[in-house]
DNA sequence: GTTTAAGATATTGTATACAAGAAAATTGAC
DNA sequence: GTCAATTTTCTTGTATACAATATCTTAAAC
């Protein structure tokens, strides 16, 4: 870890914290930073800045910033909230997908579908993020996909926990082609109502979210 | 203008850019705002940064950040996300909100009627506001909560300006009457479906707002 | 007169120095 | 020995100095 700008630096930083490096209530000390990415306090505290306004580190007046994992209750708000933001993404994009925009969205899905015959959760995971993507790109609302983008990325590494467990990537997979169909067939309420279901953390999927956290 | 903090002139310079003191494209000098605010120029550099992080400015590296005030379509698309933000919030308040909540939500709105019939539309304008944020407080979802409070502060000016409208005030109110009743009713799809009709923009409305605009 | 290239200038990005305030440690009283 | 107060140390926040790079100016060539 060394020589980087400010702008490398937050994206480092992010990835740190997403690998679980920090604990939570950790304060992020800006001159060990320093030392480590081998520059002044200057660009650390750039991206300190960038990762507190992401929602990733609280900071307090003169005492530093300090990175917030976030428990379970903020978890699934934000996970209510994803889903939210895909309905409204499916419920544009029903009604204004090219036909472009549904062959991507369709071959993602393929590639969804390679990813579960060959039992490759990377894969999956990868995939499925492009998948979700084409149809934040279909919403044609540069501002709302924006938006779906940010979340997404701050839930990526609870979505990979989820992977984890037997018969999830069947099923999510078995979700999209009910979310294709509704977005084919130009059914906006169906594709923001499925699309919130596939979503939505509840029941099983919390409990699982939350035993893979515990590793 | 003068000696503040690295955060208190995030909200001067938040201010200024709403009041369009800025035109869309200019570049925000270092310096001379050093100048103006009698501060050197790392808590001004701060500052910029978190404009570009709220979206309303723009960093091209080693050129300088550049105003972005919306233009029709970027207003549009945010309005659009504003109104699924608050159908989602509706559709939370509608199964969440204590009785509290509601007498809470009912007496804003008690404070909107006042405002139509003196015809006071500042006061209209704030008291409004309060009446949808207690909608985003009735979700029960914190985070849901601060992105629907984020962009309702970002679309501030633009919405000040529809209601200088005649009628728009009287409209507005009577919409609110549907909402609270969805909301006491229960019923979450109707209160999504209401409050998105109710902050969606399009047709006259959208004359309006553009109209406004020019001004 | 236009175009291109080299130099000058100005601005951003980073490093360092300094100031202000908070946490920690030491000393003194009981 | 414990607690309180003062001093010390450490950390953040700000100012300034320097480096790197983009823009502007000027001059020369065609």
């Amino acid at each position: 870890m060394e020589l980087k700008r400010a702008e490398q630096i937050a994206d480092s930083l992010e990835q740190l914290v997403f690998q679980g490096e920090y604990e939570d209530g950790e304060r992020l000390d800006e001159i060990k930073l320093a030392e480590q990415f081998c520059v002044s306090r200057t660009p650390i505290r750039e991206a300190l800045q960038r990762l507190v306004m992401s929602g990733m580190a609280e900071q307090i007046p003169r005492r530093g910033v300090f990175i917030r994992q976030p428990g379970p209750v903020e978890l699934l708000e934000m996970f209510e909230t994803m889903a939210e933001l895909e309905a409204a993404c499916g419920r544009f994009a029903a009604a204004r997908m090219s036909d472009d925009d549904l062959e991507r969205l369709v071959e993602a899905n393929l590639r969804c579908r390679d990813a579960v015959e060959k039992e490759d959760t990377a894969g999956y995971y990868h995939e499925n993020e492009v998948f979700h993507q084409e149809i934040y790109r279909g919403a044609t609302n540069s501002h709302l996909q924006g938006e779906a983008l940010r979340l997404q990325n701050r839930l990526k590494p609870y979505r990979r926990v989820q992977l984890r467990f037997r018969g999830r990537m069947a099923q999510s997979l078995a979700e999209h082609d009910g979310i294709i169909d509704a977005l084919k067939s130009g059914d906006s309420e169906l594709a923001a109502k499925l699309l919130r279901g596939h979503v939505t953390v509840q029941g099983e999927k919390f409990q699982q979210l939350m035993a893979g956290l515990k590793n």
